[in-house]
DNA sequence: GGCCGTTCCATTGACGCCCATTTTGTCCCA
DNA sequence: TGGGACAAAATGGGCGTCAATGGAACGGCC
């Protein structure tokens, strides 16, 4: 099973989110207690998974050669801006102010599935990302379809 | 579990300060009564865990010939420089003068988890230091995503 | 006797845990 | 096909515990 779909939820006063269900029960199939998190490299989001995303973190650092400048670099900026996120009984977490001020969430978020992982974005941020993604893929489309004198169409 | 995430604390009037309570379970789980430090070999800051990263020194020592010059460096420079600092009934220790001298330590440390150990840096240069680790891994991502079908090679 | 280091105790605020309430979505039945 | 009951998810809040911190008490050493 798979991260997918988007979900937009509140805040409350504390500063807990709950996460969607959906994601809940697949963190729990990957038998994690937790929430794995770290700030996204390009993009103003949380990376969040499981086990599965700790593995892969930990098989790119593993790939670098010991003691090699590459592999300090990459457990600073990786582990070290790392955190696991507790999961309280009802499946909600507190982001760190530090993960809020990075991600700019104030009393939303957007809960973004990406297969084997997923995102945690501001709502506003996400759909202009999303705009800016969708318009990508399209002009992408229109130029594969160019290349088909059939004009194939979906 | 691993050290994960980046806690800053205050050192008290004595000099003490708590090590963060997620690290502290770590080492408890390695069993080990104390608080293993060496100044880092490439960077201004101090390396922390316990038996893990001890016999991690112990390894990269024994791997190098018997009498050569490069594990009398490595000896000296690593079993010569640590310490195997008390923590108190609080979780606190007190880093030597030394330490504090070595990493640019005064009233503030930042704890820093890198999966097997983890570090103690001054927050300011901390923070640098991650920045310029932050460019160098998105670089790194940007060209392992630039090998692409008809592109570069492997 | 004073200084230094160690152990023990007190305070404060944040967080974990528990339970109540609201909202949403679904299924069943009239 | 609409209403209503039910279940699941999301939300809100109270309270106890623990972490971080500060300071006092104790003991040894100079």
């Amino acid at each position: 099973m798979q991260f997918v779909s988007n979900t937009v939820l509140r805040l409350d006063s504390k500063g807990r989110v709950s996460i969607p269900a959906p994601f809940r029960s697949v963190l729990m199939r990957d038998g994690f207690d937790g929430l794995y998190c770290y700030p996204a490299l390009d993009q103003p989001a949380i990376d969040a998974g499981g086990n599965a995303l700790m593995a892969e973190i930990e098989t790119l650092i593993a790939q670098q050669p010991l003691y090699s400048v590459a592999r300090d670099h990459l457990a600073l900026a990786l582990y070290g801006t790392s955190e696991t996120l507790k999961v309280d009984a009802e499946g909600r977490v507190i982001l760190t102010s530090h993960f809020k001020e990075y991600a700019g969430i104030s009393d939303q978020v957007a809960f973004v599935g990406l297969g084997h992982k997923f995102q945690i974005w501001e709502p506003e941020r996400f759909r202009a990302e999303l705009a800016e993604a969708t318009d990508k893929v399209r002009a992408l489309k229109a130029d594969l379809g160019a290349r088909k004198p059939g004009g194939a169409r979906e």
